[in-house]
DNA sequence: CCACCAGCCTAAAGCATTTAGGCAAATAGG
DNA sequence: CCTATTTGCCTAAATGCTTTAGGCTGGTGG
């Protein structure tokens, strides 16, 4: 006999659900209450099974940082240089726009103790992998990884948050030029700042 | 006589208390019971002065972006090419790290009847005006102005969420040198690319 | 067979939002 | 100056989410 009386709920089965609910209503929607409301369950029963609110979106943080990282080292196989720095970033941007509620999630500010034990470091160690191709090493690396990982957050941040919607050339123009730039940068990347001059004032 | 019976609260009184409990407790934290125990008055009271909750955060959003550009304008005046870009970034930095509560509600995602009447225009104007002293007008300009957009609200949120802050070099000479690298990207701006179509990343 | 425990439940308290309706102080008009 | 209206704040109450405490039950191991 099917138990009728079991819901069968597992915190591995509430942060699937988690994660998929937030694509659905937003990182900010998944709640503990609309998650019994999905497993027709009451509320305080999914106590049982993790800690609190909390606890239920770093769980969900942590699945979606590792699913990202996961599809970023499958894009960079193979891929060196400019095709390698295109491939990951494209690999945020479409998680992005396929699971906004995930990539919220992913962005979830961590406690270092978690933050370390999450896949966040393999993020940083893709990174690096790629500005090896642009002889980038020690802190030039570091800025470099910096200066990639600000422009691709804000840029699939602001892109999300329809900053770029009602303006010409379209959000995909403007992302292949920026991913040209970063190329550009990357492969002639400015040594210490000598402190140009300031311009002339051209007639 | 001062009147002990009326607690003298106004929509402009809310907003600037708002703003700085922002400030506080973080822009989430801002909420009309908070505000209702700062102006030592009941939560239904504060309905008078403003619709609801959404309004409130609206309201103090458009506050802080207006702040924002007023600082960017004046850190601009007279200034052209890096400097004028390293000061517009650096207003923002600092802006964030000063009022982190007014930054995330100068971030909030306003429909866009409320945007096209914000101090947003303004914000993008200070930036074409910088671009103008690259020399870049037209589709480059736009391209230019989200990259900086996105490089710039990208650190300043990576920054605040502390992910540059148990790692060296520190924060701040990556900065400096993400100011270099933009600088010398905009000097530089890579024409039309001329590459091969990226690779398709995997299905 | 039975005792235990895992999984779900009810009850209840705390806090935020929001609407409805009331009273009294401030104020404007005659 | 006095009244009538408006304004500012109030209580009451519904809704929704979180979290803790404690209880019932059915499946499972001894």
């Amino acid at each position: 006999m099917v138990s009728v009386v079991r819901a069968g709920v597992t915190a591995e089965r509430l942060v699937q659900a988690g994660v998929e609910l937030a694509d659905e209503v937003g990182f900010d929607g998944v709640t503990v209450s609309a998650l019994a409301r999905r497993f027709d369950v009451k509320v305080p029963s999914l106590y049982s099974h993790v800690r609190n609110s909390r606890d239920l979106k770093t769980r969900i943080s942590l699945y979606a940082l590792a699913e990202l990282a996961d599809r970023g080292a499958a894009a960079l196989a193979g891929r060196a240089g400019r095709d390698a720095l295109i491939a990951l970033g494209t690999v945020y941007r479409d998680y992005a726009r396929e699971h906004p509620g995930r990539y919220a999630a992913a962005r979830l500010r961590l406690d270092p103790q978690t933050a370390a034990s999450s896949a966040g470091p393999r993020h940083s160690q893709l990174m690096r992998a790629i500005l090896l191709g642009y002889r980038l090493e020690g802190a030039d690396q570091v800025h470099a990884v910096r200066l990639i990982g600000s422009t691709f957050h804000g840029y699939i941040s602001l892109e999300l948050a329809g900053g770029f919607d009602h303006s010409e050339p379209d959000s995909q123009e403007s992302w292949e030029r920026i991913m040209d730039a970063l190329d550009a940068l990357l492969r002639n990347w400015p040594a210490l700042s000598t402190h140009t001059p300031p311009p002339e004032v051209a007639s």
